[in-house]
DNA sequence: ACTTTTGTGGGTATTTGTGGGAAATAGTGG
DNA sequence: CCACTATTTCCCACAAATACCCACAAAAGT
């Protein structure tokens, strides 16, 4: 499976990998290749606002989020209240010579990471999870996958999705 | 990580970090990079509006507020109270040769710093923490982020974007 | 089976963070 | 006005964290 020459406009896969003990994660080849055809070395990490796990997006991405939110008034409390939970533990990371990015000891923290860590790609961005806690959110004994389909995706909420 | 080559428009990241007993704050070297990056090695710190924290502003960044201060009807008594309340707490700030800069004991006072700090870096500008403050303020639990968001994000409002 | 790519670990030089002491300045009381 | 004390500023030194480098193990491709 050679994927140097795949372009994607989406990331795209599930992957197990390992952090070390200096908190270095290396990329799975295959999401490398995919983040560096999104045409970014630098990259933003940071906590995300539901779950107990970490968000990468590409400095193109994070670029057009913040223009939006440069639009709001910051006279106004809210708007000062989301900007701040929205950007809570955000870091600007890159990778190194040898395709690993470094994870900061407070958001190891707060994601509870350890040793053996997912990456998980979404439509909605790449997570990344302490392989336990992952195994804990996608299980079917603890979550009900199907209702939450049906809530999600069923008709009578079909005008709720963006 | 060397962010030594990155420029920026604006400031990105959060960070935590420690006041030593004299009150003084190293700045994290990725800021440090960044701030020194938008040219200025003095500062204007002043309380935030909004919520028990700091606000550290480039010197570029104040002129352009003062600027829109200045446009204010100085013949309206509300305005009056505003500027006077608004500029409370003003302290002009420098980075030492090592790169701290020194909060003095009223801003320490009015944001209930201790050892444990966080540096809180938006589009909206610099904010300085207690970090225990943070937690609470960024914390879920505590905020309906949702709700805000909609409220923040949501149509209805979208006439507030200045 | 051999070559190439990928993943992992660790050592070292450099940078960064932290503390504390001396010098300078400001504040206080006689 | 002067001596004395307290506070702030400046400077240096050490400890800790990080970036950079290289080397090898493991896996994948040929």
């Amino acid at each position: 499976m050679n994927l140097q020459s795949i372009d994607v406009k989406e990331l795209l896969g599930v992957y197990e990998c390992k952090m070390d003990a200096k908190g270095r994660v290396s990329v799975p080849a295959s999401l490398k290749k995919q983040l560096l055809s999104l045409g970014s070395h630098g990259f933003i990490l940071k906590r995300s606002v539901f779950s107990k796990c970490l968000e990468l997006h590409t400095q193109d991405e994070w670029a057009s989020v913040t223009n939006s939110l440069k639009k709001l008034n910051r006279f106004i409390k809210k708007n000062n209240e989301f900007i701040r939970m929205f950007h809570a533990g955000v870091k600007q990371v890159e990778m190194d010579s040898s395709g690993r990015i470094l994870i900061s000891k407070d958001l190891i923290n707060f994601a509870n990471l350890e040793s053996n860590i997912v990456f998980s790609a979404t439509p909605f961005g790449l997570e990344i999870w302490n392989l336990s806690d992952y195994e804990k959110a996608v299980n079917l004994e603890d979550n009900d996958f199907a209702q939450l389909t049906e809530e999600v995706m069923g008709e009578k909420n079909s005008d709720g999705i963006s």
